[in-house]
DNA sequence: GGATGTGAACTATTTCACAGCC
DNA sequence: GGCTGTGAAATAGTTCACATCC
């Protein structure tokens, strides 16, 4: 079990190595992983570390390797199933942005309340009913559910995917959602978020440190 | 100045805290506003004594008094001005979600470099041309700016936004920006959560704690 | 000389636990 | 008895610093 911040660096990592991979580039130094992902050195070699992921001094980490090592850390073997449920705009965006980008995390199915949505096919993903979730989402093996519906129904989508099963819930409603013991909740406040950064907007260097 | 993490639970006690005095609701528990916030009692007591609100033991904290401290500790006195710069699906939820949410926090001015999108009225706020991005955000007094544009634009965007003088910015482009020492960055990753929640849904209770 | 790997030190954040109050 | 306010302890996360290697 690795911490959480450092599960969050490696998937960075891992998208920053793809990407010096496919421009031809064998090797990488802790420093330059540190300068694109807004890291430090020290923090990018001990979470390599954490993930067993070594290099040499002379040639710094094998970028093939660390991406082998990311993966086997990170991924499912049978590749993560996330639905998504709620088609509004922030529905969309991710899914135009999952849509095929990446083999091991694929949105599988979208939900939505609205008839009008339902049975349409948006960024190429087939809208279906809520009625619908717990058999589809049981049936696909669906483990993440992004949850991008208003705060009033974010409690009743949560308690439809616990009972499909799904064990990890990524939430975007500004409401916090019950979940029993063993289930991994993460919740994205956008409100807060920005009124975090209007704050510290304002006192970066005007109070003593 | 207050911890981050703090900072982000102020702004969701004074959501809740709006919630409760709508109902009418005069005072509030710490374990109260826990269960509603998905924190713990000891947390919450600890992060408004950091923000100097204070309650008894008979009545618990007053719902008025603690809105009014959060609005002191977090909010600009002119208001928060928020510049949204990419009118794509993750920028128009955006709109759509803040749009005469709150009076504290405005999205004054949205951006994108689609000549088909500038001159619209997108959710209720015209989309501008880049070029006024720089003269449009100095003149209306911008703190933060809402990157939710394709990563290989996130750095020129950026760089206009500190050309107009924002020093904070909330980041969804998959990307890490460089800015000067002094400008807060928020950067959110949504691969990197959702990798996270899919590692961690798989591993709750399956390893020693 | 400049890099990795890592114990140790440090900083940040959360939780415990209890005195004091109603 | 149950709650607040808060030192003190515990835990999580980051940075330092240096032995070691190429």
């Amino acid at each position: 079990m690795v911490a959480h911040r450092t599960i969050e660096r490696l998937s960075v990592y891992r998208r920053i190595g793809t990407l010096m991979h496919g421009k031809g580039t064998m090797h990488v130094f802790s420093h330059e992983l540190a300068a694109r992902s807004g890291s430090t050195a020290a923090q990018v070699r001990r979470d390599l570390m954490l993930a067993g992921i070594t290099g040499s001094p002379a040639k710094g980490y094998l970028v093939s390797a660390l991406i082998a090592r990311v993966n086997a850390v990170l991924d499912h073997p049978e590749g993560l199933q996330v639905a998504l449920i709620g088609v509004g705009n922030l529905g969309r965006a991710f899914l135009a942005y999952f849509l095929g980008r990446k083999a091991n995390l694929n949105i599988v199915a979208a939900f939505d309340a609205d008839p009008a949505k339902v049975g349409r096919v948006i960024q190429g993903c087939r809208c279906l009913p809520m009625q619908d979730l717990v058999p589809t989402c049981r049936s696909l093996g669906v483990h993440v559910g992004l949850v991008t519906v208003p705060a009033d129904q974010a409690q009743a989508v949560t308690d439809a995917l616990l009972e499909a099963g799904v064990r990890g819930i990524l939430n975007f409603a500004p409401a916090k959602i019950r979940v029993p013991e063993g289930v991994f909740v993460e919740h994205v406040d956008i409100t807060a978020l920005v009124e975090k950064v209007g704050y510290f907007a304002a006192r970066q260097n005007k109070e003593t440190p």
